[in-house]
DNA sequence: ATCTTAATTTCGGCA
DNA sequence: TGCCGAAGTTAAGAT
């Protein structure tokens, strides 16, 4: 990664155009060609860029941008499109570069999985009395999400997932269908839980007598014990 | 701004959990306290960031941190909201400020003054035989974008816009209204030209005899002339 | 690979 | 100021 600090200005032409100001913005420069331009304020959004793969070859000004006071011009070109960036140096106040190496990549977390650990601190969302056997119940063909009993003692596999989708139905149709072969477990009821149901994965869950159940993320978050929080 | 490049770990928390696993990355941080963590590929949406009104305060790393490595620990809160960042430095390999100064900011051209160019250029598109008067034929209540004339000699006002809406369908009624009574233009006709007219606007325009014309930007800009474009 | 949908979306326009 | 919708959207998930 090269970084640069440079009064400049900014011309692209691709699906619109645009035009920079002459001004002092920072250049980024990454290893697989694209280039960020960026000011001292705004989000994360550069003002301008452009994406990879491109190429960037610097040439000199032409006489008027010479005039002008340009020492250099670099025309950053889209490999796939006819999308170009010309970015027309006047000043350099700052040049670094570093290699940086690949990166690991974000981690989210906090989404399928905390939903998951959420649900099985707070049973009760999924009916009075209900009491967690475990998460992640292996079986044949899969690990069924949580596995409880409920106030009267039955068995109760709930599947869970962000947005509830006729294959999660399906899913939890399958998981029910053979811990139901068991006798030390039988009857097992299901519950389908997500953030959102579709109406056609609820009339099929509803049709198969499996419970639906909308969970409010927020106000679970709100009475999260925190443990895997940073403040 | 300032410029820093580190090998780190980032936790974020907020509306989700995430997590950066310890590698060498650019940390940015904006004049306005906001901060952005870049990895040397990718688009130009960061791996991690916080936006302003943000404040950054740096602290020592707790025993467990200064233990495995860890120099300095930067606190990123969120003024307004609970978002919070942390920053776990293990090794700084450059820091660089410099003062940018507000930026002017982007000018956008090419999208709806483009548009405009492109029609007045290729005026067939509204009919055979179509030449044009002029483009921002002003009058007493605004500029029409496009005055022609038809292969028969008569007068059309054209509206262009992004997304026909029935707003623009007043606009052009209005016009009409007023170019009509000029005995001189006498009898002038309409067209609604947009990328995308919605029904109710079609509906309207075809109820007051004004033609509904949709443009096709991308087949426009192919023929382009390549006035105002870069290469 | 393509398409559908969410995003710590961001950004602009208009009421 | 808040809502609505586009974006050079980007990014992730599903088909």
């Amino acid at each position: 990664m090269r970084l640069v600090i440079a009064r400049c200005t900014v011309d692209y032409a691709g699906r619109l155009s645009a035009h920079l100001p002459l001004a002092t913005r920072l250049l980024m420069l990454k290893d697989d060609g694209s280039i960020l331009v960026h000011s001292d304020s705004g989000s994360y959004k550069p003002l301008n860029w452009m994406n990879p793969p491109c190429t960037i070859t610097i040439g000199e000004p032409e006489a008027a941008a010479l005039e002008a006071g340009v020492t250099e011009v670099w025309r950053v070109s889209q490999t796939k499109t006819a999308d170009i960036l010309f970015v027309s140096i006047y000043e350099i106040f700052s040049d670094v570069a570093h290699e940086l190496g690949e990166d690991p990549g974000l981690q989210k977390d906090g989404v399928e999985s905390h939903l998951q650990e959420m649900l099985a601190e707070q049973l009760h969302h999924a009916g009075v009395g209900m009491t967690l056997i475990r998460r992640e119940y292996f079986t044949a063909i899969g690990p069924v999400d949580i596995l409880a009993k409920d106030v009267d003692g039955n068995t109760v596999a709930i599947e869970l997932k962000r947005r509830g989708d006729i294959d999660g139905v399906e899913q939890l149709t399958r998981y029910l269908e053979l811990l139901n072969r068991d006798p030390q477990l039988r009857p097992v009821r299901g519950i389908f839980a997500a953030q959102e149901i579709k109406p056609q994965a609820r009339t099929l869950a509803e049709d198969r007598g499996i419970e639906c159940l909308v969970l409010d993320y927020e106000a679970m978050r709100g009475i999260d014990n925190g443990e895997n929080r940073l403040f």
